[in-house]
DNA sequence: ATGGTGGCGGTGCCA
């Protein structure tokens, strides 16, 4: 089971790059994020077209979250428990059969937080919260599950290009990397981690600035997964051409693959 | 360099 996860940046802008990198990357379980689009907007013929079924969580303009697979999938959560009237697009989950058993997989896509010291930053920690609650419950069952997405944390100094001008930053932030060790010391694994200990493994390179060209990379996006899940890991990758290309994404896809 | 780039929607907001 290959799974993924890319910040898309606008799936109409987007959905281009996406269906070819589909046919390309042949992943079984995507998860999407910054869709900016509501449900009816998705293009769903040119995706599906792939041979893949999306379920999308959609918004007008900003945020929106899918999941695309070529397995049939019950969603299994539309939004993260004690929403109390959120209603920003940014949490789908799925789960699909295999041959080792069922495997969950959720689609993040965590509040930026900037600037710090708002109300924008209170909703970040507020959301990680929820995100520890959903997790704790997901371990209780004691099966595979992969949780990935756009995380707007860097886990550390370094997963930044430049760890002092983003010392302000609420993607590195000790209350925003304590909130992901809460996540990760429940018992997950990070996959990107679990195989290259000390690299820069950048996610993401911003628009501006010629980031992409100087390299001024950021590791933002993650894929998390359960014990159970983290025993049959067998592979991940980062596909950084896709950041190259004409007209990309300022994000690019991560992946993992469990033996199952 | 109080900029820079990109998407949405049709004006500033968000990243």
């Amino acid at each position: 089971m290959k799974i993924a996860t890319w910040n898309v940046n606008s799936v109409r802008k987007r959905a281009g790059h996406l269906a070819a990198w589909l046919k390309a990357a042949q992943p079984d379980v995507v998860v999407l994020q910054e869709i900016k689009a509501q449900e009816a907007q998705f293009p769903r013929l040119e995706i599906e077209a792939t041979g893949y079924k999306a379920e999308i969580v959609g918004q007008k303009g900003f945020n929106g979250v899918a999941l695309l697979a070529r397995h049939p999938v019950e969603i299994t959560a539309r939004a993260l428990p004690d929403g109390d009237g959120d209603e920003q697009a940014r949490y789908i989950e799925g789960r699909v059969a295999t041959p080792a058993g069922p495997l969950t997989v959720g689609g993040i896509y965590l509040p930026n937080g900037n600037p710090i010291g708002t109300d924008k930053f209170a909703y970040k920690i507020t959301w990680m919260d929820r995100l520890i609650q959903r997790t704790r419950q997901l371990l209780e069952r004691e099966e595979m599950f992969v949780l990935g997405g756009d995380y707007n944390v860097c886990p550390t100094e370094l997963d930044v290009y430049n760890p002092k001008a983003f010392a302000n930053d609420a993607l590195c932030q000790p209350q925003s990397r304590a909130a992901l060790r809460t996540l990760l010391n429940l018992g997950l694994t990070d996959a990107v981690r679990a195989f290259d200990l000390d690299g820069a493994c950048y996610t993401f390179w911003d628009y501006q600035a010629g980031a992409w060209a100087k390299n001024w990379g950021l590791r933002i996006d993650h894929l998390l997964l359960s014990p159970q899940a983290a025993d049959r890991l067998s592979a991940v990758g980062i596909d950084k051409t896709e950041r190259g290309r004409p007209d990309a994404s300022d994000h690019v896809p991560v992946w993992c693959e469990l033996e199952v």
